[in-house]
DNA sequence: TTCGCGTTCACTGTATACGGTGAATCCTGA
DNA sequence: TCAGGATTCACCGTATACAGTGAACGCGAA
């Protein structure tokens, strides 16, 4: 047995394992997570690596048959969309209650990381752009804190990450002025206009994604 | 050894155990849970106790602390609004969603509900009413099948039976005819305002619970 | 009495052993 | 050759054993 190096659970290193795996391609779509293959592949026992399976599960990234059997989920449009519906008022919820009380240098903060973009933008390096949309998007996440709202809203981000890994939905100088209009909305302290703002935001990158469900376009596998 | 007379598993059957303490007030806010007693309790052995724990965990029924000790989460006004702010959007969404394509019979049962309870409302029977209140949202969520959104609303309405397990947050006159506007709009197809009659429905009540939480009013215990 | 320190103990995370069950495989008879 | 049934096997849920770690408690010194 693996002495704790670090105070973290086994539990939370599988799970983070299995997460990475699952991002990077290393598991892919529909495979079957085998308990005890990936338990000496990971270096630990069942016990910590079924709690990990279980966590995922409950976030969507795994299937579970009936029988116990876990299966990689599978994310082609219509799966991702349907996360995004629930990120888009989520997020919009996040905007609403920020938008009273956030503070001057977080608002500086997201300034300047748009700002830091606006070449990305015109030059449409959107590697350089997907990074700092994620970004956007997480930070304002973690500052609802005391709230059940930003855990809920990890699992998904993670599934966004995952969709933007393949490729930008939608063109970098559409987005850019929508997060300036949330920043705006946020900065003038509506709740209102901050939580449209948003949930519109994410909504239109629902639309395409619903085009390609429509138009039967599979996971590029 | 328990035989599995069901096919339910050991882990569902301690999660269910649990949850019906934590209502039923068995276990009560702040309580510990302490793994070897509860699994001698329940009559298991601590393996899927744990994992029932763990997913009350996740569904904020229960508090960890770093080292892994468990205790009852504890729900005064301000924990509830903070899960109805969640429950407002993400019941909004599913109103949205079910607008549509709703189908005729759905919206006469609900109209059905509605109407048995009409007596009740007049009469000011809370008991009956709140049952009806709590089947109506329940009943919406379950149509929407075949999204994670389901799934993620069953554990906040588990929190609103909690809740509402001390008495209603308003009239039932007041709400009585918020649902009936909720109905109105699904049955219209009309997802905008379907979406919106459902998030001021809640937020509404989730003023009320702000205004107990400004006045400093602690939970009944 | 009170503070500091060591010992004990309770409780958790993790490993491992065990029994059961569905699926795959192989054998047998037509 | 092919269908059907028995047997094996792979894998999962669950129980249990073990080791580590804070916290509580008691004891001795100031």
């Amino acid at each position: 047995m693996r002495l704790p190096l670090t105070s973290e659970t086994l539990e939370d290193h599988c799970y983070r394992e299995l997460r990475q795996m699952i991002l990077g391609g290393h598991l892919v779509s529909g495979e079957k997570l085998v308990q005890e293959d990936l338990a000496v592949r990971l270096g630990v026992s069942r016990t910590p690596l079924r709690s990990a399976i279980a966590r995922l599960e409950r976030e969507n990234f795994i299937k579970l048959t009936t029988r116990g059997e876990a299966f990689v989920a599978e994310f082609g449009p219509r799966q991702i969309a349907d996360v995004f519906e629930m990120r888009a008022v989520l997020e919009g919820l996040t905007c609403r209650l920020l938008a009273p009380t956030i503070e001057r240098k977080h608002i500086l903060y997201l300034r300047s990381l748009m700002a830091s973009v606006k070449p990305a933008v015109e030059g449409d390096d959107r590697d350089v752009y997907r990074d700092a949309d994620v970004e956007f998007h997480t930070y304002l996440t973690n500052l609802v804190t005391d709230h059940p709202l930003g855990r809920m809203l990890e699992s998904l981000h993670l599934i966004m990450a995952m969709s933007l890994a393949q490729g930008l939905l939608r063109a970098p100088e559409e987005t850019f002025g929508e997060h300036i209009q949330i920043i705006d909305a946020l900065e003038a302290g509506d709740p209102d206009v901050a939580e449209r703002a948003m949930i519109d935001h994410i909504r239109r990158t629902i639309a395409i994604l619903r085009q390609r469900t429509d138009a039967g376009e599979p996971p590029p596998a």
